[in-house]
Order: C-alpha cells, then structure tokens, then sequence
DNA sequence: CTCAGTTACGAAGGAGTCCATCATTATTAG
DNA sequence: CTAATAATGATGGACTCCTTCGTAACTGAG
C-alpha cells in the first residue's frame, strides 16, 4: 500500500517549503540581504526573518557583516554556510585514483592524486582510495565525520546498489561491491557510478554543456564510452547499462583504435598508448597518411555517435576523454558524418575540463543527491539531516 | 530574471497543496469516504472536510450516494468529477483519421473513424479531422466548449510548436503548421506529437507496458519507428527528433521491408500492402522460404532495435504497429539477436492495444497535460483552469 | 557638526489554515 | 426497542503568514 505522497500537509510542511526556498535563494549566491531573500521566495519580509532566523539556528545559513558604501541603513546579509558539510568525489581508474573534498557549494577544497598500475592488486587499489580521500581531508583540516556523501566514479557498469557488474579496464573488478567495502569507511551515503556518465555531469555544471539539459557526452580514448544527460539529469537506464552502444558490432568501437595504432608512421619503439598521440599530431600538421588514419578512426566512431544521437536528438554533443585534446583534428570530419545523417544536427563541442572532470562529476553527483534529499517535494521530513549533529 | 520557482510561499498555497492532493487521491479511484481521503492526504479530518467542500464549490468532486450494508452511520461518499471536462485525441494517418473523446480520466466516452487515401489533399484532411473529432461530441452530447485539451497525433517529426517538420508517409504533410491550423477550432490548448510517441504512451498507462518507466516501442509495419518512454515521460529530444534511429544507413530500416515485400512465395498480382501479411502468416506455418525471409527481415530490424536499446537499456521492449499482430513469429529470432549483444537484456512484449493506440495515447499525453497543470510544483496559482468558467 | 533623506529593522495586530477533542447523529445487529 | 458502531459537526487552540507602523542606522548636503 504505497499511499502517494502526502505533498501537502501540516502548517509546519509550509514552514519547511520555505525554508527550503530560502536554502534555494541562498544556495550559490553572493551574501543577500532580508529583502532579496525575500523577493527571491515571494515571502513577506517578517516571514523571511523568521526563516531564515530558523536556518541560522540550525546552522544551514550564516550573516556575514553588511557591506558598505550605500544610502541608507545597511542591510544584514546572509549565506549559506556551504562549509557546514563536505562532499567527497573518487576517480578509480586504470593508472590514477584521484580525489576531491568540496564544500556543499561544490568548490573544490581539496585534491589529491595516487598513481596505480592496471594490474594493482584490488586491495591495494581500495587503499589508494582511502588514503587519497585521507589527503584531501588532512589538507583541509577535516575528518570523514564532516563528509556527507561519498560518490565514487570508476570505469565499468555499476549498478544501482554500488556493485560493479563489470569492467573491462580493471583486472578483477568486476564483481567487486564497491559501495559495500568502501561504505564502511565512511559515516554517510556512499554512491558509485560510472566515470564516463560523471564526466558527462561535469561537463553540464562546470563544463562546456552548462545550462543544457539534453546531452551526450562521448569518451574517446583507448576506450570509448558515452554519458548521457536526459532533462538535466543523469540517465542509467534500467539495469545500468545505458549508452553501451559501444557493444553493436556495427559500431565497431572495440576496434577502431587500431586505425590509429597500426598507422604506418608511427615510429618504431613507440610504447602502444602513445601511438595514438603521435598520430594525431601528425594529423594536426597535415602528415597524409595521419590524416587518412584518423579519417578511419573517425568513420567508425561516427557510426556509435550517430546512433546516440539519432536516439536521443540531444542540443549538444560533448566530447570529452584523453583525445579530446586533438579535438581541433577530430571534430571537423566528425561534424560531416553526423550531418549527413542527423535530422537535427546538435551542435559539436570539445571538453575543456581535463583529467579531473571525473572527481568533479562526483562532486556534482554528491550535491544532486544533496539536493534530491533536500528538495524532494514528495518526501516527508527533509531538512534535519546531519546539521542537527554536527552544530 | 527568471527567478527560482516559489515553492512555498502562502498559506493559500499550502491549501492549494492540500486541494490537490485531495484531487489526486480521488482522481481514478472508487467513490471515497470523507477518512479514506483523509488518510491519503494526510490531512486530518476535519480539514479535509473543508478542503472538500471546496473542492465540490469549484466543480471538481461530488458527492455519491453512501453505500449501503455497512454497521454504523454511513460515510457520505466523494468523487472525482470525471466529466466535468473532456479531452479529444486525435489520429491522424494516411489511410485513417480516428478521433476519440474521452473524460478527464482518460475514460473513452466515443470515438470515430473517417477512411482517407494517402493522396488526399490537406484541406480534406484536415475537414476529416474536424468531423471525426465533431462526431465523437455529437455521439456524446458535448460541444468544444467542454474540450480541456485536444492532442494530435501524426506520422512525421514534429516541432515543439506544432509544426509538422518532415513527414514522408503523408503527401504536402511538411511544413505544416497543424497546431495553428486546428488550433482555431478549439477554445483549448491544441497539443501535436508523433504517434509512434503516443502509442508508446498508450503501452506504458494501458498496454502491455503499464508500470514500466523504462520503455522503447518499437512501431513495426510498413514504415518503422521508435517512441521512448524515460523515466515514465514521453522524450522528445531537444529538436523533437528522437528516437529517428532509422535514419542511420546501418540499420537499413528503410529497406529491410523488401525482404518481406520482394519473397518469391508472395502470389503473383498481390497487393503490396498485403504482401508483407501474406510472408508472416506463411511463416507461423513453418514455410521454409517465408521463414527466411522473415529472418533477414528480422537482421535489419535487429539493428536498430540493438542500438536503441543499448543506448537506453530500457526495462522492456513493446512491438507495436502493423506487424505486431505477427509478433509469435518475429519476436524469437528478435529476441535471440538482442540478447547477443545487449549487456542487460530487456522484456520483450507485443502490443495488444490494436488500431487505436495512437488515439488512446493522445488521451493520454492530454491527460498527462491536464496533470502538468495541475501538479506543477513549481508553477504559481494551479487550481482554477476552465471549470471556474464552465460552472 | 547638524539635519534631512533613505533604507532596513522590529513589534503589534489581524487573518487563514490546520489540528485535537467532544457531543451528536444515523445506521445495523440482536 | 436497545446497544454498539462509525461518521458527522462544532468549538477552541496553535501555528504561520501578512500588513502596517514606528524606530534605528547610515549617507550626504549645507
């Protein structure tokens, strides 16, 4: 007998409705004075004083001192006080295991890299991820008791209970129950997903993709995955196992690197993850045979690329992984594929946010899921949460 | 400045909350007692009298007479009132125009075919449309003046603006702009989308996909089509072109009815519409050449199928369309060919919603539209709509 | 330095919504 | 006809929000 939400409901409901509009106003803004706040919820201004009275007692808002410099008496102004919690965000991969601590805001406070190999023991991988998370936490002078979400990103398919269904990347990853072994260490919500859909929520908050909702977001680079943004939020599909488009033989994803690798001009010696690199410089340079390789290479990630977006008719097209960097040489013959078949183009862009767009998708991750605790109009109480411990 | 919705606010809002609550718990359901309603609402019981009685004032519940045969003093009894408006849902298609009307429950109160060729001229057309949608009034006793929402659905892409961008199946269908058009007729919002849409919509509130919020349709006849339901709402995409997958030359959606059309078993002098019917009814025989045929006709299928899938990884596939009917002979070799490449293989069901699913789902993108109305959380005054007037 | 002008603060009074409680009423079972 | 049952209707209290008005703090001109 699941009744549907009571949504409605007691005066004291309105109260919190409003106390969450306010955390809204407030949440990163500049300082706002009472009449702001106000004006922002469509409360009248006694009403917002007690509000926002409220918050500050439950260590959600802040006053920071007026600012100077203008007629008339000043106005107390007010935040929200985004250092009252932490966020963690992990990148486990192949040859890196970053971390990032940030405030509720999402600002980064910290960062930290381990370097591991692909055959790193699992064990030791997971100790890399604790002592990382461990770094950024003792640089910024904070313990896991200030930590309110966890998510970690890591190649491979990850289900909805934090499992690792399977990875190619990593020798016996896949199985591994991530979100078991790693929820212990920490006193709050630790969610895993997927680096590549993570990736793709960086690049939506903090990326080239600000502001759309509808996006895919393609990592080429030895591997190639996408990440998918359906109405501005991260799409999983049912058994998570979204954007695995990669898995139609007619894409011809598992092998198109070798375009790039087997390129005659490659000289010899060269270890295989630079192959690529080398080629398209080259290409870069207007080297023929680069060019004609990277043709390849192109006409066969075009097909995986065409298929999403023929399926998801996205505004933007997000390309983002290791050669992305060679986006100057991928995008042209990229864009005159895709035109040929899509009924709406979307527009072609390349990330600019670099290695840790992961660690930054993980915090963006951590604050959505803030959010969804915060904001979701269909629970029950939704504003206590760990404040009500830690002032 | 679009300011961040209110969201809180009054406490008019807070009754408005709870009116609409009220409505939700009544919407679809038995006659309900004065405490059932209370305890959905989670209101008490007195208050839920009065947001009742309200509610009764602005037309939208009345009350039934109390139900006999039970110990105590019988409870006055509520409804929703169903057929205080009307929602009209529209087909049109190019050997076919069928209207239904149906009540603000989704309930089909009539419903009305007018035969069209596929060369009839876009002013017949679009008579046909006001007469089978003129019809279904008539056979009810209504007029426009009790329609809350008219909805089109049409073969071809459609702008977010009612445009007919591209249709192929309809002669002189481009470019038109039905929602203007038809919009005229009718004192209410004229909404226009693709039928294979709504007949996905249909599945997921009435067919065989009821339940599911992860859905692709697969529309297979003599043209083929995807609708995509994502997390239980309709997607669209950002240029209201998705789910085109058949545009990728890969698939050859486009050809792969030769197989069918071109099999040497086919009669001669058969009609072309028939043909394809003729090798699938030969197939559930066991007919060694048909079933070839079907086979390679299933190959093409498969591959598009396969990409949206994989893109998506819905919950359940539905086989809808023409073809559909056959579904005993096309869904084994489909199935096995998507479990060969799908990481997470979805259900596969064939539709049982027959010709009128595209009228149905119109119904139900109207009713979904009325819901939006209403149920925005986050928009301002939600309650009036057109029964303040029609009272 | 003083004073007017401006802007924000704080308190008081009023209105609307919800809840808990209790006496009352209508029906069935025996 | 009486007892048991279950819903109704009315009262008073609590909470939240709004409007209004007097007060406080700061700027800038004379």
């Amino acid at each position: 007998m699941s009744n549907p939400p009571p949504s409605g409901g007691d005066l004291s409901r309105l109260r919190q409705l409003n106390a969450l509009s306010a955390i809204r106003a407030l949440r990163g803004a500049e300082p706002l004075p009472l009449s702001a706040i106000a004006s922002r919820t469509g409360l009248s201004r006694p009403s917002t004083k007690e509000v926002v009275d409220e918050l500050m007692g439950l260590g959600w808002v802040e006053e920071v001192p007026p600012a100077p410099g203008s007629v008339g008496r000043p106005a107390r102004r007010y935040r929200f006080r985004s250092g009252s919690g932490h966020l963690a965000g992990v990148d486990i991969g192949a040859h890196n295991v970053r971390a990032a601590v940030a405030d509720l805001d999402g600002n980064i406070v910290a960062e930290t890299r381990q370097a591991v190999r692909p055959d790193t023991p699992v064990a030791d991988r997971l100790a890399a991820v604790e002592r990382a998370v461990a770094g950024c936490l003792a640089m910024s002078g904070l313990t896991t008791g200030n930590l309110w979400t966890v998510v970690i990103g890591t190649t491979g398919l990850v289900d909805r209970d934090g499992r690792v269904i399977f990875s190619a990347a990593i020798p016996n990853w896949s199985g591994l129950d991530l979100a078991g072994l790693l929820g212990g260490e920490f006193p709050c919500d630790v969610l895993v997903e997927n680096d590549s859909r993570l990736a793709a929520l960086a690049e939506t908050r903090r990326g080239v993709a600000r502001g759309s909702r509808e996006v895919v977001f393609l990592h080429i680079g030895r591997r190639m995955g996408t990440g998918l943004i359906i109405d501005g939020r991260l799409h999983r599909g049912f058994g998570a196992a979204a954007g695995e488009i990669g898995m139609l033989p007619e894409t011809r994803w598992k092998s198109a690197i070798t375009h790039l690798h087997d390129c005659a001009i490659v000289p010899e010696g060269t270890p295989p993850e630079d192959a690529a690199g080398y080629v398209l410089a080259a290409a870069r340079t207007g080297d023929p045979a680069a060019v004609a390789a990277v043709e390849r290479y192109v006409d066969e990630l075009a097909v995986g690329a065409a298929a999403t977006v023929l399926t998801l008719d996205p505004e933007l097209v997000v390309l983002g992984g290791g050669f992305s960097r060679s986006a100057d040489v991928l995008l042209p013959p990229l864009r005159s594929r895709l035109e040929a078949v899509c009924l709406h183009m979307p527009e072609l862009r390349a990330s600019t946010l670099g290695d840790e767009c992961v660690v930054l998708g993980a915090i963006d991750y951590a604050a959505d899921h803030l959010d969804r605790q915060l904001f979701a109009a269909d629970t029950g109480p939704a504003l206590p949460l760990p404040l009500s411990a830690t002032r």
